[in-house]
DNA sequence: CTTTGGTCGTTCAGATTTGAACCATCACTG
DNA sequence: CAGTGATGGTTCAAATCTGAACGACCAAAG
């Protein structure tokens, strides 16, 4: 057991600030999601990833990574858009195990209604804090980290 | 309703790596905080906090702010790291109201053999990735959004 | 001293997440 | 074709979080 490298008073600032962040902006986007029209974060996420592709629908386990959700909360939340009649679940053509969510028009409609509002709370509280400069070495140095986290 | 300003590729592309970041890492923390002592992040956060105050004790309101949890969350949290041993509740000598939320010695203990394997964890996945540059950067980038998003 | 408005922390019900267990199916091997 | 190990998604119980409601107390004003 080495000694603990332990943070410097910079490295310390940064994972605080990064922190805090990170949750103080999740509370936002979570209460004004609710607000605007009874989703949560996840939800919200789940109907943009659907929307970004061909058909509108994808494999749960591929939607579970790219939300960065467990695969039993993801089954959860597609339950719940069931029932609000956004997604439908569809059994995959090409691999009977699989289940493909898919966007259904009243999803998309919902998602085009509430996603300026999101993207207000979000430039509001980040990206328009932050200089181009900035933007850029966040985006590169984000990149690397969440590189490194996946896998 | 003036039309909606959506985030170009930089931005969108800043937006994504955080979001994916923060949340992969949350839960390699988790994961790790869970294996090497049964603490989740939020318990681990508060240990670190009173350690951080003098008699290694702090108001429940001023801990949740802190610590970024409504009120009740940390109420159940408190309770939990109670029944562990590790923390300790003592009525606020100047407010009848209050409550101490105070460190024991065990939960001393525990936090100084919990925190090295903590940090390597943020280093290894974040702070270790980042050059001092992107460090600083991060820094006042963050505390100027977390400035924002408080009040 | 009483009233008033606000703060403090807890409680409660409901929603969500976690992780393990599980069954069905796949892909490959013999 | 049977056997094997891995994967996909769901289910379940337990843990945790949320937000509103609540009772206790504070502080200032009358």
């Amino acid at each position: 057991m080495t000694d603990t490298r332990w943070l410097d008073e910079t490295e310390m600032a940064a994972w605080r600030a990064f922190l805090a962040t990170s949750h103080l902006l999740e509370r936002r986007i979570e209460e004004q999601l609710k607000a605007s029209a009874g989703l949560t974060h996840p939800q919200y996420e789940i109907l943009v990833r659907l929307s970004a592709q061909p058909g509108h629908r994808m494999r749960m386990t591929e939607l579970a990574r790219g939300v960065v959700a467990s695969k039993s909360a993801l089954t959860y939340q597609i339950t719940q858009l069931e029932k609000a009649g956004l997604v439908e679940r569809t059994t995959c053509p090409s691999d009977d195990r699989g289940v493909l969510a898919v966007l259904t028009g009243a999803g998309m409609r919902c998602l085009e209604q509430v996603a300026p509002g999101h993207v207000e709370v979000v430039r509001a509280y980040l990206i328009d804090r932050l200089t181009r400069d900035e933007l850029e070495v966040m985006t590169t140095a984000m990149r690397r980290t969440e590189q490194a986290l996946r896998g």
